[in-house]
DNA sequence: CTTTCATCGGATATGACTATCCGTTGAGTC
DNA sequence: GACTCAACGGATAGTCATATCCGATGAAAG
């Protein structure tokens, strides 16, 4: 459902968020184990949305921009997303809707619900864990 | 969710149980307004999958292979998903699991039940419409 | 047997996503 | 100011899903 993009986002920023404080591109990569390369594009074009800050030269890093509790899932992995993002029909055609739906329909919307809920109600501080803070 | 491939194997074995008769390639593709011969092999598979038939020939085309109460939904998508099924974790790491789970798991719990009663109970006959057949 | 039709299936092209490499820039340390 | 560190960002390569083209194969019609 993610992309791998939009996982490796999703997860550096609870790095960050659990550990609250600065960290560089190559640590979080390494801690991740994810390509370190590749995930600092995905860290700078965070930092396009708004979501990170970062800081350049000697002792720099990412942190976030907002608190956690600022920071909803969907801003995390919706640039990374196209155009994955559920569409009105399973099937992608005119065929059902929600005043004739197919049998498929009733299911996918179920899913569309629950998706638009965790992109759009949960936030960072909602998935950190107990252990690490709060 | 669904790839593209998965969604003309859908789209195609709704098509050819809705009209109950064999349909030639082209025809199938023409109706769908899908590529044609992209379409081909995405029907030549669903072939030796054991979803549908084929006759070569003139008067040609494809049926259905069983009954359509007895082709699972899974069974017409399932070849053409690759890896994209719903993992045990969004996150695809060892991070959170049932006993541990994180906030985003119980949502993420949910769209993987949702979407294997889809693809396992609901049959190609469950989704033919009743303007159509039955 | 020749023609026609449609499945079969190899070869190839395209674009997006993923991934790697490396030079540039800016900021702090010495 | 020279050095070092790490974010920037362009260039490039690999992979996969998607898509197109076209010849080969098999089957029915004439």
């Amino acid at each position: 459902m993610f992309s791998q993009s939009a996982e490796y986002a999703l997860r550096a920023v609870l790095l960050l968020a659990e550990s609250g404080q600065r960290k560089g591109g190559r640590q979080i990569a390494e801690e991740l184990d994810v390509p370190a390369n590749y995930l600092s594009k995905i860290l700078m074009q965070l930092c396009r949305q708004g979501v990170l800050d970062s800081q350049k030269g000697w002792g720099g890093g990412f942190e976030l921009a907002k608190k956690p509790g600022e920071i909803r899932i969907g801003a995390v992995v919706g640039p990374f997303e196209g155009s994955e993002t559920p569409r009105d029909c399973i099937l992608g055609s005119d065929r059902c809707g929600d005043d004739d739906p197919c049998a498929l329909h009733s299911y996918w919307k179920q899913i569309k619900t629950i998706y638009e809920m965790m992109t759009e109600r949960i936030t960072v501080a909602d998935l950190v864990r107990p252990t690490a803070r709060r």
